[in-house]
DNA sequence: GTGAAAGCGCTAACAA
DNA sequence: TTGTTAGCGCTTTCAC
């Protein structure tokens, strides 16, 4: 039923001119007698002409267009990254098609090759918390196709990364838990594959290293793949003999869900468990007692990778480029405790 | 720097055949020599052969693609909606293009023509708060493409529409509030020129109307466009001389503020003041008390407008269709009062 | 300043 | 079963 759209040869036709004088005016930057190029961007304007971008991309062999791939839309750090990459891309007339991989390998892999069908001339990838190998990514190097990974970045391979200081700001944020007389900090670790996971795990243990607290492998939880099982590792964690006298969350919602069981449990947080989350959404300054977390800086580092990106398909040079984007600790009433 | 990608020329001419032959064989719903095809199949594995879409969109003068416009990707709301167009989208063979409003008007048109020009087959829109006019969708509408509005909605235009009941959940959730004995109910509206906006004060009113209590205006907060009020609403509220016994809130992130800031004054939810949230976020179960709200079935919503549109992509029938997704009122300890 | 023609990668009607 | 050809909408070289 879709009518046919108007293209530069209906313009042409009904003015009697060609379509390449037609093309000319359009794109201006030929030289065009100025009363031909009144007259078609008039009907353009008329007609309601929109270029099909579809034949231009064919055309010169580049898109405009950037691939993304995020594990999830409704988680908000990729929500917030996403915001910052689509600004990027706009200023710069880009396109973004954005998918989802689920936190699944085959999924992202899949996402990859529709990308690389469509022709976006360069990614932006945050790998999936299932991904362990990374085929699909050489693949995609390997026929020069700019990539630039963003906060789950993957190391060892020929492409860009934007990350946060993970290792450091545990470390950080460890020594703070510390200082506030916690002796027993339970930690909730992600999949050890993931570099993300490692850090925070890493800055962990060498705080705990540096303070002379010994490592204690049973407050150590490995978090699951997709299940939330923040419910079974709170009561886990509740009925040790020894109780952890802090928390250190895989996230917020994950934080704040601990908080509520420790509160139904008759204990009180900060006071017998501290409790950290990771993320700072803005929830945590809405809770009692409010909750301390990390922030990382999402839209920024979409905001840098998107930069990137653009620079490289820009300059056609994809000499692999790596960014730091700090993040910070955030320190309120769910880790506070009034010295004794 | 970046490498031609392999073509059917390529594989044509290192196999000694035509370029159409390779077409068919890649396609697999023509007759071609098992043999042949063999080799075909093999070699363009070998070589990592991508279809180019692009050509092939400029081909078929379709580009199975559709078109997303929200107003913000960090709106959970619209996350998941997202979420649920994808899905179905994928299931069908089709790409998404998401594009974000920013609530503004102009962004929203802007986007609109970038997903005309790029020819995706059909749209997905909920309006941006700003949108008070509908020039732009009339524009795409004359083009005959399929268009499907959700959540956010017009009225009065040639498109199909995808909505949830407001007006009754928001009466239903009226009614509740005042069964509780709350009589003086403030309500925080949204801009009157969204249909959603609309409906919600048209069932608060109605439901008050219902039971015989008097509108009063002071106890109607106009939100505003863009900036986050909630904090001057809320000591707006608190100062009244007769203060309100409830709040209706403009979602939950706003009433967890509230909330936060009525138990700061030192009066208690709900036995001073109760409070109703909208959406239905996880958190409302993990603070206390737990918010009482409104759940929207996002998800739904988004697969049940991907379902229409792609009907209507595929079909060429783009006759206007209208679908009822079911809100329901959520009650949780916020809005609870022990009788007295 | 303008037109004719070629070609981007692919499909499909037609011919062989 | 296969090859030839035309053409989707556009840009760009070349010739005038």
């Amino acid at each position: 039923m879709s009518k046919a759209p108007v293209t530069i040869k209906d313009i042409a036709r009904l003015l009697g001119i060609s379509k390449s004088t037609v093309s000319r005016a359009l794109s201006g930057n030929a030289d065009v007698n100025p009363d031909t190029k009144r007259k078609v961007l008039e009907l353009a304007r008329k007609l309601d002409y929109q270029p099909n971008v579809v034949a231009v991309s064919l055309k010169q062999q580049r898109t405009n267009t950037l691939g993304v791939i995020i594990p999830e839309t409704v988680n908000r750090f990729f929500a917030k990254a996403v915001g910052g990459i689509q600004k990027m891309a706009n200023l710069a007339g880009f396109n973004v098609i954005i998918c989802q991989s689920d936190e699944s390998y085959v999924t992202e892999k899949k996402n990859l090759q529709a990308l690389v069908s469509s022709r976006v001339d360069g990614l932006l990838v945050s790998v999936s918390r299932e991904t362990d190998r990374y085929d699909h990514f050489e693949a995609v190097i390997s026929k020069s196709i700019p990539l630039v990974f963003f906060d789950r970045i993957v190391e060892g391979l020929e492409a860009s990364q934007v990350y946060s200081d993970n290792y450091e700001v545990t470390k950080e944020a460890t020594h703070h838990l510390i200082a506030q007389g916690c002796q027993r900090i339970a930690f909730v670790a992600g999949p050890q594959h993931l570099y993300n996971s490692r850090n925070r795990l890493r800055g962990y243990l060498d705080a705990l290293k540096e303070s002379n607290i010994p490592v204690r492998d049973n407050y150590i939880i490995q978090s699951q793949y997709k299940l939330d099982k923040t419910d079974e590792y709170t009561r886990h964690l509740l009925k040790m003999k020894e109780r952890p006298d802090a928390v250190f969350a895989i996230n917020d919602y994950a934080a704040l869900e601990m908080m509520h069981a420790i509160k139904k449990a008759g204990l009180r947080v900060p006071d017998d468990i501290a409790i950290l989350g990771f993320n700072n959404e803005n929830i945590c300054r809405f809770v009692e007692p409010a909750l301390s977390s990390i922030d990382h800086p999402a839209y920024d580092m979409g905001a840098a990778a998107a930069e990137i990106l653009l620079n490289q398909v820009r300059n056609e040079s994809i000499e692999p480029v790596r960014r730091l984007i700090q993040s910070r600790l955030v320190v309120r009433e769910s880790t506070h405790r009034l010295k004794r």
